[in-house]
DNA sequence: CAAAGTACATTGACTGTCATAGTAATATGA
DNA sequence: TCATATTACTATGACAGTCAATGTACTTTG
């Protein structure tokens, strides 16, 4: 076991994770990032420069909407909130990871 | 729900798929193709191109070794058949898939 | 005052999947 | 018989998500 899950096996739900922690509320990068560490007991070794992606897709995609924080001073933050699509577009993900997953152990 | 998966959550099972048919016994190409498709019922629509550029892999791998049918007449079959590596390597993804699911399980 | 942490972002490389196309033989059905 | 479907293998180039590397800039901590 090698105690981290590799690139080719998480390809796809980075998305998926990201509308979920934001189904709890609003958040920022670095947040969001510090939150999908924590959850996953620091095995879920996902960069910064993929959630970055995420973002950027997941606005084009009217999932998410953003907002700079109100911080005057220190490091400015750009929150993300989750639109009534980017909710649905989670329900659509769970349930195709849940089929997903049913097949491949049948073949695995 | 669409009926099919989305690539991006095939990826990287692949490999692992083809090996846990190896398993049962030596196969070529086409056979591996249409056993994955029955014994997923049509779901999993993984393509042909994907399936040789994993054999490639595999081979280079050294997971699986080739060898020609003797088929003298009609479509030659390049047989694969399934190294201690390839053992090894199917037994370690199995055990890498059980761990991602956990994981992605807690993050979804 | 240096180092670590917070917070955001870009770039370019890598890799697995797939669309497309091609070759060539056999079997089927009209 | 002739067209079509099926079997069987292969190469090429595009695409997309992940990530390493790098950068900026501010705050907190030792």
């Amino acid at each position: 076991m090698t105690g981290k899950i590799s690139s080719d096996l998480l390809r796809g739900h980075t998305d998926t994770i990201v509308l979920r922690i934001l189904l709890e509320g609003d958040s920022y990068g670095y947040e969001i990032y510090k939150r999908i560490v924590d959850k996953s007991n620091g095995l879920y070794e996902l960069k910064e420069a993929t959630l970055y992606s995420s973002y950027r897709r997941l606005e084009q995609e009217g999932c998410i909407t953003s907002y700079w924080g109100d911080e005057t001073l220190g490091g400015r933050r750009k929150y993300y909130h989750i639109t009534a699509v980017g909710a649905d577009v989670y329900q659509r993900n769970k349930e195709d990871w849940e089929f997903t997953k049913s097949v491949i152990d049948k073949l695995i």
